[in-house]
DNA sequence: GTCCCTGCAAACGTTTTGCAGCAGT
DNA sequence: ACTGCTGCAAAACGTTTGCAGGGAC
């Protein structure tokens, strides 16, 4: 499936803003980014595209179901390729010292919160779980350190 | 043991913006506000103190572990009276139709999320889980509209 | 050709900061 | 008295928006 075709699936215009910022996420290997990151990125690699459209199509995407908007530090939004409405859904670990994020996806734990859900009579709907920790390089400077 | 020294406690001075501050936290019935909230709230209640001295006294408090900063949003933060370092810990059920904030806490999640950091080789240092749903109220009235 | 999109710059809301005066110890 | 705090107003930050021109279908 070619680019133009995803994104008119979802339901977008395939248009040149939409098609490299698609792609570029796809390329890059850092997983989370914010929007001034994947902007400068961007401009690094020679593809120039507005500040406020990469807002707003990654607005767009988000409404889509291809990326995910977090708040790991409420400051700034990160933003995540999300292969499309919830499927391979993972929660982050986030390592306070260097900014490394871990992935991770543990079935007890997401059982649990619907549980949990229902308990209080609530229809769960989406949730976000950030541990924060220090990773092992982290933990072992600040031991140097 | 009085406002005054619970602030010295913790090693602040103890000045009349944070006290009337951390007594005001004590007494409004909503535990989770933002700093402009507390701001009109406290101007309601005749108690005067600079929306600036608001941002300091709220992140010194939270330093100090008698306050903790949420980002449910992501666009501004609130703040909840924290029974000092991490006692009474518990996670969040946030309804999306009405705001409501439902706290829960799970012993199996909060274990499990120990062994999840174990795995990675992360000591872990805090974590957030905000699980958003329909409330009980905001489900019937999705159903009826 | 139509409508939706983009880029720019200006606006926005929240949070932080510089500074002069004031309060706690 | 000394130090650190407060209030104000202005700045800073990430993000959103109005508008005129341009591109996708």
């Amino acid at each position: 499936m070619t680019t133009s075709e995803a994104l008119r699936k979802v339901g977008l215009k395939a248009t040149l803003p939409r098609i490299k910022i698609f792609e570029f996420l796809q390329r890059i290997e850092e997983r989370h980014l914010s929007a001034e990151n994947i902007y400068q990125a961007m401009l690094a690699d020679h593809e120039e595209v507005g500040l406020a459209t990469i807002y707003r199509v990654l607005t767009q995407f988000e409404a889509a179901g291809l990326v995910i908007r977090h708040h790991f530090e409420g400051d700034r939004s990160l933003f995540e390729l999300g292969t499309n409405k919830g499927a391979n859904h993972h929660d982050h670990l986030v390592c306070i010292g260097c900014g490394t994020i871990q992935e991770f996806f543990d079935e007890v734990i997401e059982q649990t919160q619907i549980e949990v859900a229902k308990r209080f009579g609530y229809k769960i709907i989406d949730h976000n779980l950030h541990i924060q920790g220090l990773c092992g390089s982290c933990q072992e400077a600040a031991e140097k350190g």
